[in-house]
RNA sequence: UCCUCUUUAGCUCAGUUGGUUAGAGCACCUGACUGUUAAUCAGGGGGUCCUAGGUUCAAGUCCUAGAAGGGGAGCCA
């Protein structure tokens, strides 16, 4: 079967005009006259429809009544150029087979706009429309150029465990992996329950992050990456968070809080051009799409810059590169936090940055991406490399427009006493991180990493605003269907 | 979890101060016309007005509680 095959983008792209070619897909509209039925028919490869011709002498009306929006078919016929001003090529069909049928009655997919809602709800589905099919395509392709990305530059990727012993990633809720019977779970003498009769004998989550066990294996491989499914059971109901996402985290050996911050720079651009250049059809499917939503707000809520003239923006400008304790003092002195605008005001150094102090940052003052580091030791992580001055950690966020936070990363921290004394401070069970202490003690060098969160990154390539349209199948609270 | 908005036909939405038989566009069915482009034109079918209570002579409309969804916030990637 797949040998006859030529798949969508094949017949729009090459030069088989003239030849005989069996295309299949599925039927996205069909328009009919008096002695021609028109059918566009979609197979994923493209965003684009090939048009086919089914004139009514050839095939026969009982099999053109069942070709309904949604049907899948595979028609045989030969490629020629259109007759018509919208394609350049069709395909007048000699034979088509119905392979499944689409009720017209029942199936809910129209040919023409439907909410994101709507298909949120029918994401068995939602492939099939444009935009999505653009979103997979383009998720694809990001993906791909992740592990390119590091493959390139000799770094090696590693799957972290799933499945976690440890608690002390201090990265939020976690969920809890058990087979117990959660109606009779066997207890301890006191009413707690016994975990040393389950599967693990201990007690075991759901991962939060790759980062710890990164660092063990950087420690040796010098270069790795981690790129895998992320769990965290907070009861976040925002367009920007999710219960199961994918984590890119790199972790480096020999590489200081300034090369963290270049490879995270270079890595991220590196998405946008390779989407840039090999996604150009269904970006500026993605790009009109956010015109015409767009055109429904008032002026001052439109995007200012179209969706690729942004991608190239960011490609082409140096991100900026400034401390937390800068952003605090140009936060000081904004226009928002003088008029008391914000709903957090900015009184002194140490407070935490709240997400209209980060979009303040990006979109009105720098208007670029910008990377915060050196962050108070107090709001940030145990295992961030203390600064001199006592008081900041090498932390570095990178804030991007329309988006906040895209990636969490820091130089580590690799001496052994402080990081012993800052894990004692902060209640970091030490005893249960003794294979993390260890690397400190043995052989233990500079090192750094960041996490980049990658449906985050898909909303800012894609331009969509929620990132339950960017994953196939989102996990929220409350929501786990399909 | 908090704040806020929404829920009416398969979809997107209108529905006035509470008042007769709840509307439109698209989709679907029938017909006309046509190498069409979300085809066009005419006609037709299609409703648990989110759920449960309540107020009233009378509730899609008002009140109470709940559910689901959107937007914002927190937590973060």
């Amino acid at each position: 079967m797949q040998k006859e095959l030529t798949k969508i983008i094949v017949l729009l792209s090459s030069s088989k005009v003239g030849e005989k070619i069996t295309v299949n897909g599925w039927v996205r509209t069909k328009r009919e006259s008096k002695n021609v039925a028109f059918i566009a028919l979609n197979d994923g490869s493209t965003i684009k429809n090939i048009q086919i011709v089914a004139d009514k002498e050839i095939i026969s009306e009982d099999i053109l009544v069942k070709i309904n929006t949604g049907a899948a078919i595979s028609v045989k016929g030969e490629l020629v150029e259109s007759k018509g001003t919208e394609q350049s090529v069709e395909v007048i069909a000699e034979t088509i087979i119905v392979l499944g049928e689409a009720n017209p009655d029942e199936y809910p997919l129209q040919p023409k706009r439907h909410s994101l809602e709507f298909l949120r709800e029918k994401a068995h589905l939602r492939f099939r429309t444009n935009t999505f099919g653009a979103i997979t395509r383009i998720r694809h392709a990001m993906i791909f150029a992740v592990h390119k990305f590091f493959n390139d530059k000799g770094f090696y990727n590693i799957h972290t465990p799933i499945i976690t012993g440890s608690d002390a990633e201090g990265a939020g809720e976690m969920f809890h992996i058990s087979v117990f019977n959660p109606e009779n779970m066997p207890l301890n003498e006191d009413g707690s329950v016994n975990y040393a009769e389950d599967f693990f004998g201990k007690e075991t989550n759901l991962t939060v992050s790759g980062q710890l066990e990164g660092e063990l294996a950087a420690l040796a491989m010098s270069n790795v990456y981690t790129f895998g499914p992320t769990f965290r059971a907070e009861n976040s109901n925002t367009s920007r968070h999710l219960a199961e996402f994918w984590m890119i985290e790199p972790e480096m050996a020999f590489y200081d809080i300034n090369d963290n911050m270049d490879l995270a720079e270079e890595m991220l651009k590196y998405l946008v051009k390779y989407a840039l250049d090999n996604c150009a059809d269904d970006l500026q499917f993605l790009e009109k799409r956010l015109i015409d939503e767009e055109k429904s707000k008032p002026q001052n809520q439109r995007s200012e810059m179209a969706l690729i003239e942004k991608l190239n923006f960011v490609l082409e400008n140096d991100f900026v590169r400034t401390t937390y304790t800068e952003a605090i003092k140009i936060l000081k002195n904004s226009k928002p936090n003088k008029k008391k605008k914000f709903n957090f005001i900015i009184e002194e150094w140490g407070a935490d940055l709240q997400s209209e102090h980060e979009r303040y940052l990006v979109e009105k003052h720098f208007k670029k991406p910008v990377i915060l580091t050196d962050y108070p030791k107090d709001i940030k992580a145990f295992y961030m490399k203390q600064n001199d001055d006592g008081k900041t950690v090498r932390a570095m966020d990178i804030l991007f427009p329309g988006i906040g936070e895209i990636i969490g990363g820091s130089q580590r921290e690799e001496r052994y006493d402080y990081l012993l004394k800052r894990m004692r401070e902060m209640n970091i069970p030490e005893k249960e991180m003794w294979w993390y202490l260890e690397t400190r003690k043995f052989g233990t060098v500079v090192h750094s990493g960041y996490g980049l969160g990658f449906e985050r990154m898909m909303l800012f390539v894609t331009g969509m605003g929620n990132i339950r349209d960017v994953i196939p199948f989102p996990r929220t609270p409350k929501n786990a269907e399909f």
